[in-house]
DNA sequence: CCCCTCAGGTTGTATATACAGCCTAGTGCA
DNA sequence: TGCACTAGGCTGTATATACAACCTGAGGGG
C-alpha cells in the first residue's frame, strides 16, 4: 500500500465513523469524551478534540459543552446540486466551451427579476441573455440580470470571453447564491436557442447571488430537460460525505 | 451589546474575511501567513493556523504546504439544494402530510435502477410506489428500489406512518446520496397521480443512497414541474456560508 | 548552461498545559 | 420534602513548543 501513515486525528475520526457505521455507536448514543480518548488511545486531548471537532461540523456527532458528545440523530443526508460557472464545469469534463450573447442591454425590469432583486418595478437593470455551448452543442440558455450600481462595466464586457458568473465574481468574490429549481416548457426563442425537440420539458435554474448583504443578480438558466444533467458527483469544499464515499472508504 | 467577547481565531477570521470582502485582498493574493499573523496580532501560531485552516475549509481561501496561504479564485458559489425527508420539509412548512401506498412488493430489477443498484437485471429488489401529499394536495410520487438484503423486513414496514427515506435512515443512520435532477414529459400514471394539467412538465429528482460503501437504495421522486419549487433557502449543517449572510454579517 | 544541493520559510500535525464556561449529580441545609 | 450550593466532568479556547513535509530560490559544481 502506498499508505504515508494518516494522521492520528484522522485515525480517530474513521474508528469512530467505523463504529457508528457498525452500529456499535448507534444515533444518540454517547461517544467517549476527549479524555476517554486520550486514555484509549494515548494521543493528545488536542488530537482528541481535532477529531471531535471536526466529526461535529461533518455532522457525525453534536457536542455539547458540559455533557458530553453524542451521535447524531442521522447525519443529514445531504444535497449536492452545485451549479457555478457552466463554462468551469465544461472544462471539467475536457470540453470545449463557447458562448454567444444574443442581448446586452439597459432595460427596465420586468416582475419577476425586480422581485428578485428587490428593486421597483421598472428600474434599469442590465439584461443579458446568452447561449453557452459544449463542443458546439448547445447546452444552457442564460437570462440574467444585473444591479446597475453593482455592475457600471457591464455593457463594455465581452462575455464571450469570460462568462457572466465569473465577470460578478471577479467583481465581489464573496458572493452566496440561492437556487430554485423548476421544471418548465421552454418558450419558443429558448426552445430553438437549445435546439429543443417539440415537446421536451426544460429544466430551470433560478439563481440569486448576494453581495453586501443585498441581491445584485438575478438569472434564469434554461438546460433542455433530458439532455444535460445536474450530477450530484461534484464535490464542493467542505463536503466531505461524498469523496469518503468516493475513495473506497472502509478500512 | 451582548458581546460575550469572540473568541480570538475567530476575530481573526473575521478579519481577513473583512480584507477581502473590502478588496483589500484580492483573489489569489497572498494571506499573512501563520507567523506574520503572530508577529501582528499577538496570537499564538496554533490560533492563527485554525483561523486559516478554517477559513480554508470554507472556501475562502487556499492553502500550499510550503508555499503561503492564497485567496480563492472565487469563493465556490454555492449551491444548496437539499432533499431530505419530504414528510419533515412539508412539517418544517407547517403543513400536514400524508402518504398512500400504491406499490409494496418484490420485483424484478429493471435496467435503470438495476444499474444504479449496480446489481444484474432481473435480481429482485423491493419496489415501492408512494403519493406524497401536502395538505391533500398531491406533491411528489416516489418510485424507489431497495436492495432485499439491506432491507428484509421492507414489505411489513407501514410507509403511511414512516416514510422510505426515515425508515432506510433508521435502518443504516450514515447514509451518502446523489441526486440527479431532470426535466421531464410525465407519463399517464405520474401526470394523473399528481393530477397534472396536459401537457405540463415534471421535475425528476434521482436519488440514489448510499450505506456501508455500496448503493443500498434508489429512488425516482417527481413532482409536478411548475407546482413545487426546491428552495434554496435552507441551511444544511456545516454551511456557513448561509448563515453569515442570515444574521447580518458587518460588524 | 544545466543540474544538484541546501537553507529557509510555510503549512501540517502532535503534544502538554492551562483556564473558562457549561451542565449534571449529589451533598447538605432548611 | 425541597431548595441552594458545590464538586467534578465535559467541551471550548488559547498558548508554547516541537518535528515533519513541502516548496522556492540561491548558490555551487559539473
Amino acid at each position: 500500500m502506498s499508505e504515508p501513515a494518516k494522521p492520528r486525528y484522522r485515525q480517530l475520526k474513521e474508528l469512530i465513523i467505523g463504529q457508528i457505521s457498525a452500529g456499535e455507536l448507534r444515533p444518540r448514543d454517547r461517544v467517549p469524551s476527549e479524555n476517554e480518548l486520550v486514555n484509549a488511545t494515548g494521543v493528545s486531548r488536542m488530537t482528541a478534540n481535532r477529531a471531535l471537532r471536526e466529526l461535529k461540523r461533518e455532522g457525525y456527532v453534536e457536542r455539547v459543552a458540559g455533557v458530553g458528545t453524542f451521535v447524531s440523530d442521522f447525519k443529514a443526508v445531504s444535497h449536492v446540486l452545485e451549479v457555478r460557472n457552466i463554462a468551469d464545469e465544461i472544462e471539467r469534463r475536457g470540453h470545449n466551451h463557447t458562448a454567444i450573447v444574443l442581448v446586452q442591454e439597459k432595460s427596465a425590469s420586468a416582475p419577476g427579476p425586480a422581485g428578485a432583486l428587490r428593486v421597483d418595478e421598472g428600474t434599469e437593470v442590465f439584461h443579458l441573455v446568452l447561449i453557452h455551448h459544449e463542443n458546439a452543442l448547445p447546452i444552457q440558455v442564460e437570462h440574467r440580470f444585473v444591479l446597475m450600481e453593482f455592475a457600471p462595466d457591464c455593457l463594455e464586457q465581452d462575455f464571450t470571453a469570460v462568462t457572466p458568473s465569473a465577470y460578478l465574481s471577479a467583481i465581489s468574490p464573496l458572493q452566496e447564491a440561492e437556487h430554485v429549481v423548476r421544471a418548465v416548457m421552454p418558450d419558443d426563442e429558448i426552445k430553438s436557442s437549445l435546439e429543443m425537440e417539440n415537446h421536451e420539458p426544460c429544466l430551470v435554474i433560478s439563481r440569486r447571488t448576494w453581495a453586501h448583504g443585498r441581491p445584485v443578480s438575478f438569472a434564469r438558466l434554461y438546460h433542455p430537460g433530458s439532455r444535460y444533467e445536474l450530477s450530484g458527483h461534484y464535490v464542493p469544499p467542505g463536503t466531505e460525505a461524498f469523496s469518503r464515499a468516493a475513495e473506497g472508504s472502509d478500512e
